[in-house]
DNA sequence: CAACTTTCTGGGAGCGCTCTCTTGACGCCT
DNA sequence: AGGCGTCAAGAGAGCGCTCCCAGAAAGTTG
């Protein structure tokens, strides 16, 4: 270990201002009840020792850590993939927290231990809450760290039988999807299919839901394949539903990432886009305007999401009660895929 | 705040077993020098209690912390864009960390404020380490909290002069491109040109040195752009190419990024890739496998550099000398655009 | 069998901070 | 002028843990 020169303690700094340890708190701290020529003499003594507050000290008569855990199940497919999720809630949560100038403590949660670890970690107060990215399944990790009395926000509404409500953040899905379908619709096509997301998923339930609704609703018949959010599944599934159907005029697909790899499929089956097949997608990345032809979709606000999860939690952990949803607005992107 | 039941302490877990505070110590961390009836009965009752120990209250008294910060200098245009060098990082970082039970905390330090306060955290000793994600430009920081006796290692050779040494883990940016360029030129290209990286980072720049290098050696006239990573810079820089030089037959682009952007203007402009231009990529991002058509590229090992980096900062915070460079491999991956 | 090691466990100090409680100084009212 | 209220600053008690040191118990040797 390297030795630094010895770092500054209150006490340091209080002897240096010719006050006591306590009113050198209090100015650190920035209580107004001290006198304003001791608070310049105090704040003096800090630069020129250069004292930082020592957190551990702090952390242990406070009780708060001043820092809050962001749990990534690895599992998700997604968390890992180039659709930009993962990293769009971590910037959010990372400008709202440094706003609130608290910490951010990563977790990447794979394997039973590793989630085991983040329930040690957690219960062990050793964060002042826990922000859970991308549920996969009915994960009961949010629920038990609720019960412990562990402020907890999800992004996604979680699954599974509700044995205790566990906040969370969520995007429109429904609404989402019910405009793409309806974008379909409305500009003549007859032959509607989709390619879902994985179906442990909130945001593939959500979103095939949404799209049956839509098509029921207009009474047409519906096509269906499954994926599970990657590009290959894409493909996959496209090639699938064009075997099923090589008459259908228009696909809605629940992932931009699926949607390139339905693109491919259709360009190699000699369909071109959006003449022969519209396509749209989910999630507006960046890449939907590189895609040939750049992708039609909906869009939905990721950083935005790992924002207002930040700000519930916070609040939770400053003790306020708050409601137990909320949900963002998605929207559709036109461009010229359908 | 919830009031969970209240946390037991050492001092409850020892009275629980008929033993001292010292001995449920050495038993928590491992200590051999204890019975081993004695250390059964320790264990239950820490079972039994649910004991978990409190960090804060240890690190006062280990001066360790047992958490590791990851930087990540938002400016970097690449650090959230979706090239995944930010996610492959984090993962490779986390991996190793959790193997050796530390905590990760990320911090985002976009803003002169956030690169303040990434300063007072380090100086503040309240991490055991920081290590930089993607150093760009000649950024003070890594220097001066190494000389603050702080260990850090960078990803990537930071650049401007050297008053101090900073540990860093880099991709061999020079070879991968020659073998780039070698291959554009063993299949008989014989004008080509470039589109390098932003100069102010050193895979921009290293990866134009290695294209120059290579060039120079085959006695070839080199056409360059400058793109900064970005698809669109990258699509832009292959227009400029075009006008200069209608009739070049291959582009070494410094990013898969910027490749798909340059392979959008390619087709627009009507050449076929690679009948007419062939175009290699660097990086071997996901999406490399999904233009169109699938892109050539050198493969660099994220993953295996944010795990390197880590194993590099836990040995020096061990108190180990390291040597302060590591140079990862990188490969090309021969697909169909060269 | 006494004297001395060798193990193993307990006692207690102290890490740096916050926060309650107390003291002290001052001004104001009667 | 004396008593009171008010407000600012200090004293001191821990927060939960580690680790040094002392001391007890057990084992070893001449």
């Amino acid at each position: 270990m390297t030795t630094a020169r010895e770092r500054p303690t209150l006490e340091a700094v209080a002897r240096r201002a010719g006050v006591s340890r306590a009113t050198v708190s209090r100015v650190v701290n920035g209580s107004t009840t001290v006198a304003e020529p001791i608070q310049e003499a105090v704040r003096r003594a800090v630069q020129e020792l250069g004292y930082v507050p020592n957190l551990a000290a702090r952390s242990l008569v406070t009780q708060r850590t001043d820092s809050i855990a962001l749990v990534l199940p690895e599992t998700a497919t997604r968390v890992f993939s180039d659709d930009q999720f993962f990293p769009g809630i971590i910037r959010g949560v990372s400008q709202e927290l440094e706003a609130a100038d608290k910490q951010l403590v990563l977790m990447i949660a794979g394997s039973a231990a590793s989630h085991a670890r983040v329930e040690r970690y957690a219960t062990g107060r050793h964060v002042d809450g826990v922000m859970f990215a991308s549920v996969h399944g009915a994960d009961p990790l949010p629920a038990t760290l609720v019960r412990s009395g562990i402020p907890v926000v999800c992004s996604g509404r979680p699954m599974g039988q509700v044995t205790v409500p566990v906040p969370y953040v969520d995007v429109d899905h429904i609404g989402g999807v019910a405009k793409a379908v309806r974008h379909l619709l409305e500009t003549g096509r007859r032959r509607i299919a989709t390619i879902a997301g994985p179906q442990d998923m909130i945001a593939g339930i959500d979103r095939l839901a949404g799209y049956r609704d839509e098509l029921r609703d207009s009474g047409r018949r519906s096509l269906i394949a499954v994926g599970d959010f990657t590009r290959e599944s894409g493909g996959l599934a496209m090639r699938q539903l064009l075997d099923d159907d090589p008459d259908l005029d228009a696909v809605f697909v629940a992932s931009d990432l699926m949607a390139h790899g339905a693109l491919r499929t259709l360009r190699e089956a000699g369909r071109r886009v959006p003449e022969d097949v519209a396509v749209v997608g989910f999630d507006d990345i960046e890449m939907a305007r590189y895609t040939d032809p750049p992708l039609t979709t909906v869009r939905q606000p990721i950083q935005e999401m790992g924002r207002e999860m930040t700000r519930q939690l916070l609040r939770m952990a400053a003790g306020e009660d708050i409601g137990h949803a909320v949900v963002l607005p998605t929207e559709l992107v036109l461009r010229e895929s359908a």
